[in-house]
DNA sequence: AATGTTTTGTATAAGTTCTGTACAGTTTTA
DNA sequence: TAAAACTGTACAGAACTTATACAAAACATT
């Protein structure tokens, strides 16, 4: 992630041209990356800006926030991917320390809270990462005699999280919906849920509709509801057949289909030869991946 | 609760926006949080109010009341109180008609919508018996091919509503918290979390700790965690040996101990025997019951 | 029924903050 | 050389703030 910050992209674009797509005027990206530090774009060697793609995603990103709503000075905490510089000084012991001390003490509430600051600073990637899965991986290996009630309080959390964080975030309606679920292994939904809330902040119209009862119902319901995609979500060691499951889901799907989570990475080259797309494991590209579908 | 109120919200709207969206005009808003404090937004270091998009929803509710004819200075009590008057005009085929067609078409925020709306009208055990239920007897005998989709997004919107509802009253903390699990029978926790929100909004500090793995797990919760009381809560036909898993959690907690939910009733001369109190059915009932324990 | 009091939404005023844009002067690009 | 971008300052209008004031509606009392 941060290995991709660095690598100079692709395609880069001068101000008139992010003026241009994002009906932003060149006077008013300036004022915004001078006054909130908004969008910081490389520079020529004589300083003039380029743009990239993330960039002007990210603008989007704003002007959609400001048609919701909010103002510009408050955009920040709202946006997500932000706060990348200040990665030098981690909290992230802290805010672990005070997430499990909330637990400890059965304060889901409190839970929820660290969960809401820490969420406010950091994408939301990163509190995956650093935050919500070290905190599950120490509950596990914890030897305190309540730890099934401070798991099932921090999923609880989370979820709840996730879902303020996914509600009310406007999205783009015109484009048909994807339909994300999971079918073939069992265990709970946390990266999906997470994954779901990145793609609906960057606008996308993702919809999680729970655990399906089997790959056949899934592709039923792709069709009746009209959706312009599904996406199977699986993280954990399917069933045996699952090769034979998956050909068949793709063969009734009626729409694009792809395949993520930790499972799909696991059996790329399998994955390859039944044909079917697996989604990218980095969130922007994936982002973009599913942009373009259909 | 007041340790979150100054805690940054993911989403912050100014007073404008606000007024956009509910109808009620800036300065009316202001004159409601001088006189009678309803809401109370956080600060921008100027000044500036910040809504969150909870302060919203309680803007729709007391608009909601004032429609329904209740005076502003009155509506502090009927929000969080419980809603007594019965409704001549019974809305609840309508009701329930809003949350199938928005199940129907996936759309799990315009169903956390259907919740609200109705939540702020009727009490939670109306909205349960009259609403929820229904809609998912509705939906087991449903037809349609996607049901489990439907009953799987409205359970997700239950959950959050319930979630939403209970985060953010304040109860009473000076007691001991009374913790409420599950651990005989399998299934869905619905019940136990509308009964959860109904006892915090009645100040009780009623904490769901998720399901037990086993009743000696939840005795020794109850030991660690200086509780001051502890619930069972089971709707499904248990195990078949649950007396005895019962009286090995009687005989274990160190504090008051009550059973409750569906199970309960269909047992209650079976648990007369065992002398295990059983909760009142009544949620009015149960709630005096539990304010008196200790 | 008439009268007084409280409630409640809105209006006004005077001052502050926010935010998009304009302008001036310089440098870079094509 | 003309067009476009850069930086920094400036500014106007929109949006917010508090505080006081006022009229209509609702409620209470004689």
């Amino acid at each position: 992630m941060s290995a991709l910050a660095h690598l100079p992209d692709t395609k880069q674009f001068p101000i008139r041209h992010v003026a241009q797509v994002t009906g932003v005027l060149p006077v008013t990206l300036r004022a915004w990356e001078r006054r909130y530090g908004l969008i910081k774009p490389e520079r020529t060697p004589k300083g003039h800006r380029l743009y990239s793609e993330a960039d002007i995603q990210t603008v989007h990103q704003i002007v959609r926030l400001i048609d919701q709503g909010i103002s510009v000075g408050r955009v920040r905490q709202s946006l997500s991917g932000i706060g990348k510089e200040e990665d030098t000084v981690s909290d992230w012991p802290e805010f672990r320390e005070q997430l499990l001390r909330s637990l400890y003490g059965l304060n889901a509430m409190q839970a929820l809270a660290v969960l809401r600051r820490v969420g406010a600073l950091y994408p939301l990637h990163a509190l995956l990462g650093e935050l919500i899965r070290p905190a599950l991986l120490q509950l596990q290996h914890s030897e305190a005699s309540g730890r099934w009630a401070f798991r099932s309080m921090l999923m609880q959390a989370i979820h709840l999280y996730m879902d303020q964080r996914t509600v009310g975030v406007e999205v783009n309606t015109r484009q048909q919906p994807i339909l994300i679920s999971r079918c073939l292994a069992a265990g709970d939904d946390l990266q999906a849920r997470v994954f779901e809330a990145q793609a609906r902040e960057a606008g996308l119209d993702l919809r999680w509709i729970g655990s399906a009862p089997s790959p056949l119902a899934f592709a039923d319901l792709l069709q009746t509801s009209g959706a312009g995609g599904g996406l199977l979500w699986e993280d954990a060691e399917p069933v045996d057949d699952w090769a034979a499951q998956l050909q068949q889901l793709k063969h009734a799907s009626p729409v694009p289909l792809a395949v993520a989570g930790d499972f799909s990475l696991r059996h790329v080259t399998r994955l390859q030869e039944l044909a079917v797309p697996v989604l990218a494991q980095d969130a922007t590209a994936a982002l973009q991946m599913l942009r373009t579908w259909k």
